[in-house]
RNA sequence: UGCCGGAUGGUGUAAUGGUAGCACAACAGACUCUGGAUCUGUUUGUCUAGGUUCAAGUCCUAGUCCGGCAGCCA
């Protein structure tokens, strides 16, 4: 967690009154569940979450904020084989980091593995559900297809007492892994796959990173989501619109649940998140991550909450990017663009502004007479309150190399041979001579400096630093982490549009204040770009810098369009 | 070809029978000690065909296209 981003526990102030929000406000209005709210955020603790749960989290949380409820975190750990410790510490950092609190209701699906156990038996009783013995290379056979209905198992009609015994053997650990399974006896003739008399528990002989050994039968996410919600007394269950077509099996645990006294949980479904320019498949993260082709989960490239974070973005400019995005059953396609946008504008109000060079020319001043030693500059000229500092100056300057051309085009504004620039903070540059090495190439420009007082007619101002006070420090240049808007979805593999020029790193020469950066704080290096000092790799006295992303640049798009 | 969803500018969304609006992007200009920021303006849209209505993006009918569902994954 880095000292900069002040996790304002609120989410981003509505903008529109989305579907979900009408949902909840006629559930309050009518009275349901005594009008209570209560949400929950269930990852599996089987990955890093990224910026498409972002989404999930901020309306899970978001919901409940707006409307006086509540929002459990829940790990929805039921299947011990896919889910790990480090997962479960990881989620909690990030949500937190996004800035959402879920107060003392931290649940796992575990939690409730015995209350559902026994709901499973009372389902056996009650003619509900059986135990089933066909072996899972039949079962597709018995499933049937979407269009064409599947048949009963052999074992449907067994007798309750019948399956109660099995079933308690199976908890027992009397049985191998497939060998036999509880299904629902709901109907296998119905059109909905989901309703064909679904499994509710398998059999895993698998430590669990919750509860250990002590299981060894797990219910399945079908049977186990309801009760969970219902357990804990979620009212609006809000998932991924994939899960639409579960929510008649939801509703039918919900039925058969025999405690009235329970909150009845609604099930409702929004779009997820997509984005321009990324993939965001849990699958395929890891492909990036195990194949090393990215530095790990927290790679700055990587669409991940913790990449996001090193990458310097902030949890208010994702809350505010999720509020713009919308909430709506459509499957979209959010253009990076966008993130992009509300980065830059949280940024542009908190970054604090530095100047550095990335690909240093030198400047020598000939008139060395009066120069004053230093120079105030601002902070932050959106921030008043961010107060100034005293930046070194002396008669040999580096300045960006972009900022000097012999023969410039039109509309050029910067450092030409004869003319004059202003260089930020500092007065003004007239070059009068350049020195050149034997290759022609330009390595010393020899100017003419001038007090800000001196008010030349100038059209562009360039930034600086003090060459003999200028701190070398290492920049990293991150960029798209593919080369094409969906890397997904085409013929070839994702990985063949990975942009091979996402990372450059680069020694840029910086003033002296750069040097004390503390890791995770953000500053905006002056006409170039937004960049956050690395949480992992800087050391006291040498951050390393991670570019967030680059300031807008008009010129280059002047530049492009002239060729 | 079964079931469940969905379709509004390039992109994301709003309008809940009454002037199709907002944001991003793009483009043009103003301003500026960041070619940043800010401000102004411009371009571009209701999937199709019928119907109801004084009036339809919205309601009805038929179609088209897109997404999801056939793990003892979540």
């Amino acid at each position: 967690m880095t000292t900069t981003d002040s996790a304002t526990p609120a989410a981003a102030p509505a903008t529109n009154k989305h579907f979900i929000r009408q949902i909840i406000e006629a559930d309050i209005a009518a009275g349901r569940n005594g009008g209570r709210v209560v949400t929950r955020f269930p990852p599996e603790p089987n990955g890093y979450l990224h910026i498409g749960h972002a989404k999930a989290i901020c309306i899970d949380f978001g919901m409940a904020q707006e409307y006086g409820g509540r929002c459990h975190l829940r790990m929805d750990d039921t299947n011990p084989v896919k889910e790990e410790l480090e997962y479960i510490n990881a989620i909690q950092e990030d949500v937190r980091w996004l800035g959402f609190d879920w107060g003392g209701h931290l649940y796992h699906a575990s939690d409730f593995f015995d209350q559902m156990y026994a709901f499973a038996e009372s389902l056996i009783q009650r003619g509900k559900a059986y135990v089933c013995a066909v072996p899972q290379e039949e079962w597709k056979d018995y499933r049937g297809v979407p269009t064409r209905p599947g048949k009963e198992s052999p074992w449907r009609n067994r007798p309750p007492a019948e399956s109660l015994d099995l079933f308690r053997r199976m908890e027992a650990g009397e049985f191998k892994e497939g060998e036999l399974c509880l299904r629902a006896k709901i109907d296998m003739a119905s059109p909905n796959i989901h309703l064909r008399d679904p499994v509710i528990y398998r059999i895993l002989h698998a430590e669990h990173p919750h509860t250990g050994a002590k299981w060894c039968v797990y219910p399945m996410y079908d049977f186990a989501h309801p009760l969970e919600d219902a357990f804990e007394g979620v009212t609006h269950s809000l998932c991924s619109i994939e899960f639409e077509v579960h929510r008649p099996l939801y509703d039918w645990v919900i039925e058969n649940l025999e405690d009235s006294t329970t909150t009845r949980p609604h099930q409702n479904e929004f779009a997820r998140l997509d984005l321009t320019y990324t993939v965001m498949s849990k699958r395929k993260l890891l492909e990036l991550v195990e194949e090393k082709l990215v530095s790990g989960w927290d790679d700055p490239r990587m669409p991940t909450l913790c990449g996001l974070r090193r990458r310097g973005y902030t949890p208010a400019a994702i809350r505010t990017f999720v509020e713009i995005v919308g909430v709506t059953k459509f499957n979209s396609l959010t253009d990076v663009a966008l993130l992009e946008h509300c980065i830059r504008e949280d940024l542009n109000q908190i970054a604090l502004r530095r100047m550095a060079v990335l690909k240093p020319l030198k400047v020598t001043i000939e008139n060395a007479e009066n120069l004053p030693a230093t120079v105030a500059a601002q902070n932050n000229p959106e921030d008043p309150a961010a107060g100034t500092r005293q930046v070194p100056f002396s008669r040999e300057l580096l300045i960006e190399s972009d900022d000097f051309m012999e023969a410039p085009p039109p509309k050029y504004f910067r450092l030409t041979p004869g003319g004059s620039v202003r260089i930020r903070n500092a007065g003004f540059l007239t070059c009068t001579r350049v020195e050149k090495n034997t290759a022609g190439e330009v390595r010393n420009v020899v100017c003419r400096w001038s007090p800000p007082t001196a008010e030349l007619k100038v059209k562009g101002t360039i930034h600086w630093v003090s060459a003999p006070h200028a701190k070398p420090v290492t920049v990293r240049l991150y960029d798209r982490l593919f080369t094409v808007p969906e890397p997904d979805g085409q013929e070839q593999d994702f990985k063949t549009f990975l942009n091979p020029h996402s990372l450059e790193q680069v020694t840029a020469y910086a003033e002296p204040a750069v040097a004390d950066a503390q890791p995770g704080e953000k500053f905006q290096f002056e006409r170039v770009a937004y960049f956050v000092a690395d949480t992992v790799d800087s050391r006291p006295g040498a951050p390393v810098f991670n570019r967030t992303l680059p300031l807008r640049d008009t010129w280059a798009k002047v530049e492009k369009a002239g060729k």
